[in-house]
DNA sequence: ATCCTTGGGTACGATTTCGAACAGTGGGCG
DNA sequence: CGCCCACTGTTCGAAATCGTACCCAAGGAT
């Protein structure tokens, strides 16, 4: 393979390091892509390798006895495999695609041996690790306090905050799943969320249309997750397009 | 002030450095104590110490517009200030002392300075934020999916964990912030799981009197995070006495 | 063109929680 | 000793969500 070039790196992390920085890495980063309901790892088993998302998204999910739900969501802006960073090779979440895509990925060892190397690196990384916390704290935030419209709104935004398009493949079952809630009231919400024009849905599909209208809908449950990621990084998790 | 001695040291961190470890961030750690209500610190000002608590709860809350709630809670098993570990030194979080203690607390800087310089000091604080991780995400399961019943049944097994007696000074008031419920719905709460006999609830206490069957009630919604605490560093949570 | 699987729409009673009052009451304090 | 107030108990209608079931429709597969 040719050797990677950083300017061409669309995931966040990796294209805001150094130059030395990404020297130290590039040699073990390898390009992968991912299909729809790939697992990157599962819950309890040993994690071999930190993902950098470069198109799609990947869901990190929490496994239980009473089947799963989301914690958080991870696309270019970020990495996948926090524990790794934290030290820890195995976690009781999993994760899982939530839509397809590419990404560059790099080994355990290898990120651990070049984290130790440099301060730098290590503390972009571990800055995202921040953003993440606060990510899934407004995750708990939202199931506590917001209806499920509010809270398929947030989820809709955030999932069109990291994809190209304004049309997103997900059914209503899927995003039962996610928002950890019945079905039937997801099929409720997007009725009421197409019947003011901000999305329209079709089988499989749903497509932004007034995204202001949509964060008016989600109130507080969406933004101060997207407002600190931006404070700590000096750039917005959507990336202009 | 006498030197500080490791062995005397109760946070179960702070406990576990290595003799060098603990020497580096020794001199720079000063005991304080902390009353019920004190802030550590608030929502987007700079946090100036990381906290070690001896003895004690502090809670994590976000703070938003619309009132705050508890996202997680610290004890002398861990940490107060992930973000200052994770290299930022302002957070969208509060810091509230949920019950009275001490603890010890280093400065910002020196810390820093002392994970620069060490790895395994670093590697150790890092673990614990993983755990921290985890338990955000279960706090955002337990409000996705249970009842006020569970949920304040996982809440106080929370806070039995990191107390030394099995009573409770809290008010039901209290407990609807953290809870992030209307109050009268923890009174009901609070009757239901008296009935059962496992807590007993008087004017502003509530004593723990069956704990295993307190863990009975609130299911999944307890356990997971405190599982990985004992995955990670090889002993629980909560201390034998 | 037809089948059949998957996804979406609907219904309905049961249950929980909300929102907003208002009424007791324990115990510290003057 | 009695007042006062924070804390607890209770009520009630409204709203949201649940649990469960059944039917319809789209669109790929054969």
């Amino acid at each position: 393979m040719a050797q990677l070039q950083q300017s061409s790196v669309r995931n966040r992390l990796l294209a805001s390091l150094s130059r030395d920085d990404f020297a130290l890495v590039q040699p073990h980063i390898e390009a992968v892509t991912f299909e729809v309901r790939e697992h990157l790892f599962r819950a309890e088993q040993t994690i071999t390798h930190v993902t950098f998302p470069e198109y799609g998204i990947a869901s990190i999910v929490a496994d239980t006895e009473e089947g799963r739900f989301e914690v958080g969501m991870v696309g270019s802006e970020g990495l996948v495999g926090t524990a790794v960073v934290l030290g820890v090779d195995r976690t009781p979440h999993t994760c899982m695609v939530q839509a397809a895509g590419e990404a560059f990925r790099i080994g355990v060892a290898e990120l651990q041996a070049a984290m130790d190397h440099s301060a730098t690196l290590r503390a972009l990384l571990l800055r995202f690790v921040h953003t993440f916390i606060v990510q899934v704290s407004q995750t708990a935030y939202a199931n506590a306090g917001y209806s499920i419209e509010e809270r398929l709104a947030r989820w809709l935004l955030m999932t069109h905050d990291r994809l190209e398009k304004d049309d997103m493949p997900v059914t209503h079952e899927f995003m039962s799943v996610m928002l950890g809630t019945r079905r039937p009231g997801v099929t409720l919400a997007v009725q009421m969320l197409e019947g003011t024009g901000v999305i329209r849905a079709t089988r499989g599909h749903v497509t932004v249309r007034d995204r202001e209208k949509l964060e008016q809908i989600a109130g507080q449950a969406y933004g101060f997750a997207e407002k600190e990621y931006s404070n700590v990084f000096q750039f917005p998790i959507k990336r202009d397009r």
